[in-house]
DNA sequence: TCGAATTATACCTTTTCGGGTATAGAAATT
DNA sequence: AATTTCTATACCCGAAAAGGTATAATTCGA
């Protein structure tokens, strides 16, 4: 499967806030398989339930510039 | 519908490349009605099919932190 | 090392996205 | 202003995403 990093910056947000997939499915309210499909790098999911999940971190999809992915988490 | 942003992003991507939403359907391989869907801000929208066409432009989804989002596309 | 908790895979159902097409509406060109 | 080009809406259909659940597999702590 493909989509790395979004998948590894979801795995490390949740595991930073010491969430286990349940109770992150339960918190953001999208269903626990589709926590797992984000995790494990499924390309196929929708934006929205992305969002749903990312809003939790302070964060939503949008176009990132693709020679500049690595530096998204520059400070300000 | 939500989704202002990507889908005014997208617009403005295409019309600076002088192409029609037909023409930019066949450069990205997606269909037309996608295209509009998308540039109309349909919310629900597969990441992987948004990604075909942002990739024209030099860009795909990734997360953005909330606040700093109007920056996209500040220089390098 | 054993057992419990967590995560990954698989199956089934419902819902809906994406494509195709047709048509109506808006913009632009002459 | 009329015609052509482009964009928005609406319909139908097939494919598959998302949810639920069950069961392996893995991880982790006692």
């Amino acid at each position: 499967m493909k989509g790395v990093s979004l998948s590894q910056f979801i795995k490390e947000k949740r595991k930073h806030l010491g969430l286990t997939q349940e109770e992150l499915s339960i918190k953001s309210g999208v269903g626990l398989r589709f926590i797992r499909e984000l995790e494990t790098g499924k390309p196929t999911l929708r934006i929205d339930k992305v969002n749903q999940v990312l809003q939790l971190f302070g964060f939503e999809l949008g176009p990132i510039e693709i020679n500049r992915k690595k530096l998204i988490n520059e400070e300000s």
